[in-house]
DNA sequence: CGGATTTCTGGGAGCGCTCCCAGAGTGGTG
DNA sequence: CACCACTCTGGGAGCGCTCCCAGAAATCCG
């Protein structure tokens, strides 16, 4: 040791009040020297705190995972994260789940890609646990945060209108999650007025946007513009309008959503409503460290704003 | 409890022998009943094992992290590790990322996407601990598994060669990564007496990809064939070609490298060499596991077959 | 059927911290 | 100068487990 007791060190390191400057140096200097790094899990065991949280993906074998927005999310996540903390991931469904993350291994947990009405959240926030979801839960009422869907896809229809455009389709997403439905209300409002009847549903694939796409075409052949609720599906769309000779943007117009790194890059480069997802992992993390620590007046909910970029496609 | 003591419960959970069948269902039912989930932190303080790997992602920012690749090794992972076992994640640069690691808080570690000579791989592996790598690393002798990359580039060029391309060009990795190297080596291999001097490299993004393929139609106006070390770098090169007018694969053949979601979907559908990123993660953390349960004559590395996948590109 | 083995079980010690309490030192106030 | 703050420090207890050892019970052997 550095001349103190255990007691001055746990002081030092924990940044409590009441140590000496002079005493504060010695144990800086012997933590340096020694190359000393606390134990975490002596710490968790004699603090009441886990020093982790989880991360949860509600998604056991799939898209989510695979999808740059994840990625984005995640790297938020860690930036966010101070270095006390760990991460600790988790994939759901596991037979455990539950119990394990209120059994006090974890200080709180971040959800994210829930479907459906997935019983989840409610039920661990309703344990007790701190929690904070990604993507608005469509069941429960739990804290979330997400990316403002309606108002994005709200201004992406309007761009597509006032182009002039007049048959106007729409490819949304899955019906069990709120980014689908968001997405969808925001194009239904933006249309108001026009017929907004041409509506497939797929997943966030380029193979389900293809097929969705196609079967749009098929239904009205006339159509002029398509709002895509993803750029991962908006490549399959530009696809199929391709191979049915349809010029893009000259007779259909194409917006996607997301901005991610397809989207520059496609043919013709994508027009799309950007969502900051680093900035969505980092407030996820910044909303439950908040809580944690005790923070008043937290809003039960973080709607993050979206922006057009403008591209070629429409 | 149960009705017996700590010492029976925890051999019990444990798995240990020397325990009678009635005492051990007893615990079992009392478990159910109790919902006792094990603390991670306590065990972890009083056996000598963390009971937790890390995963450390050696690049903050970036390409990595969004691609699908390393989506679909974070499932294999996840997938291979028992329920015992906690998954920490962990970003590189971080000040005290090596006193961490070696301080007893992980068991292993997997350590991934590594740059150019990074020597933190063979750092971790000189302090003791056990430590596996995903993409054969350019520097130290530690173990590591890594697709095979140099035999799935030779495979793709022989192919356009097969069809009797004779311009064939590459658009290469990234210099300071085994896996730009190994494929592009692969390449120069399948050339066997064609000038192999058409190479360009680029990072794995669409938009790198794209300036690649630019440079090289600029360099030989004539080429009729390329192979793109990544799906990704693909569709930026795809791009390009259809704004200069060459029709794929008529006039220039075109191979990719992964097999991801996009290779499918782009215009035309791309022939690609395929990977199983989540046999990767799945073996990384096989090999790991086993190293941390003192399985004997494991080998240092292991390479992992890849596939040509026939679609319309060439 | 006694003794040697083997199977099973309980209790003690201790992992490396944090929390709490008590005591030593320092300064300010009536 | 006694008294009461207040700041700083050290030591004890204990977090929930695993490991080890010793003793009880069951099984085997000549």
């Amino acid at each position: 040791m550095a001349g103190v007791s255990r007691s001055t060190v746990s002081r030092v390191i924990n940044g409590a009040p009441h140590v000496s400057a002079a005493a504060r140096d010695a144990v800086h200097r012997a933590i340096a020297r020694l190359g000393y790094s606390p134990n975490h899990a002596a710490r968790t065991l004699a603090g009441r705190r886990a020093n982790a949280i989880a991360l949860v993906v509600s998604e056991p074998g799939s898209r989510v995972l695979a999808d740059p927005f994840f990625a984005g999310v995640l790297r938020g996540v860690h930036a966010e994260l101070a270095g006390q903390t760990q991460l600790v991931l988790m994939m759901n469904p596991s037979d455990d789940l539950v119990a394990y993350l209120s059994g006090g291994h974890v200080d709180g947990a971040i959800v994210v890609s829930l479907h459906g009405e997935d019983p989840l959240p409610q039920l661990l926030h309703d344990k007790g646990l701190p929690i904070v979801v990604g993507g608005r839960p469509l069941a429960g009422a739990v804290p979330y945060v997400d990316s403002d869907n309606f108002n994005g896809a709200l201004e992406a229809t309007r761009h597509l209108v006032s182009l002039g455009r007049t048959r106007i389709a729409c490819v949304a997403g899955p019906r069990d999650m709120a980014v689908g439905r968001d997405r969808l209300s925001g194009w239904r409002r933006g249309m108001h007025g026009l017929p907004a009847d041409l509506v497939e549903h797929a997943d966030f694939t380029p193979q389900d946007g293809a097929k969705a796409m196609a079967a749009l075409l098929d239904r009205a052949p006339d159509l002029d513009a398509v709002f895509v609720a993803a750029d991962i599906m908006a490549l399959g769309a530009l696809k199929i309008l391709h191979e049915r000779g349809r010029r893009v943007p000259e007779d259909v117009a194409v917006v996607g959503f997301d901005d991610s790194v397809l989207a520059a890059t496609a043919v013709p480069p994508l027009t799309t409503v950007r969502q900051d997802v680093e900035r969505f992992g980092r407030t996820l993390t910044w909303r439950l460290l908040a809580e944690l620590n005790g923070a008043e007046g937290l809003p039960p909910s973080i709607l993050l704003p979206t922006e057009l970029v403008h591209r070629d496609s429409a």
